[in-house]
DNA sequence: CTCCATGGTTTCTAAATGAAACTATATTGC
DNA sequence: GCAATATAGTTTCATTTAGAAACCATGGAG
């Protein structure tokens, strides 16, 4: 088996268009400290809207990473939770986050940086 | 200095939209092994097209994860290398790719089940 | 004098995103 | 009984973004 990202009919680009993004990342994120409703993880990703949420916890599902469960409740309740395969990727996910938060201030500077003497 | 990258207005989630990106994944890649020039970049990664690789290294350069270098040569020679601070980075960036190689075939399997109980 | 290679920018079309409204069900409050 | 609220979505539409392909400028090789 020859798996390879940098050739363009390789599976594995669109498994890395998946966790290669935003979304997925704060998804996956919040989905690994405990199991959260649609609703519930609407309001904790700031910013997110109900369409792209929906579409994407489908995506993940669909890719063994997120497990829906429903239960009959009034209304009825929804709830999303990481599977043991997502959970084997969860780590990577939370480094990316983690080096966005640490390395904030460096960047912005390189920024202002690279603004200043263009 | 309070940063999460789950508030929208936090800069944070400027670099993680930067980074969680697919071609920023692969050209970060490559850039790890060696210095890259932008056509041999272009040939390496199969798929992606030259005004987006143009406007991501552009991007990666603003942030100070890439630096560029023009050498007076016929034709001019424009040089890629990663920087101290992006070089901080390609170890989160490669365990992204290496899962994507790992557990594709756990993914395309649980794609498989989806679309056939649906 | 035309072809090729360099590193891009420009143009145009097609796909994806985001905001907002709409659907449906059923409980609570007045 | 009637409006408001909560659940989890889908639909619609305007704006953004991405990708394919063409174009630009330079200069050496054939």
């Amino acid at each position: 088996m020859e798996y390879d990202v940098y050739v363009q009919a390789c599976p594995t680009r669109l498994v890395l268009d998946r966790l290669a993004d935003k979304w997925a990342v704060l998804v996956l994120g919040k989905l690994d400290e405990k199991p959260v409703r649609f609703n519930q993880l609407r309001r904790e990703i700031d910013g997110i809207s109900q369409k792209v949420l929906s579409q994407i916890l489908k995506k993940l599902e669909r890719d063994g990473l997120v497990s829906r469960s429903v239960f009959a409740t009034v209304p009825v309740t929804v709830e999303y939770a990481i599977t043991p395969l997502g959970r084997t990727l969860t780590s990577t996910v939370a480094a990316l986050t983690r080096w966005a938060e640490d390395n904030i201030e460096a960047v912005l500077e390189a920024q202002q940086k690279y603004d200043r003497s263009a």
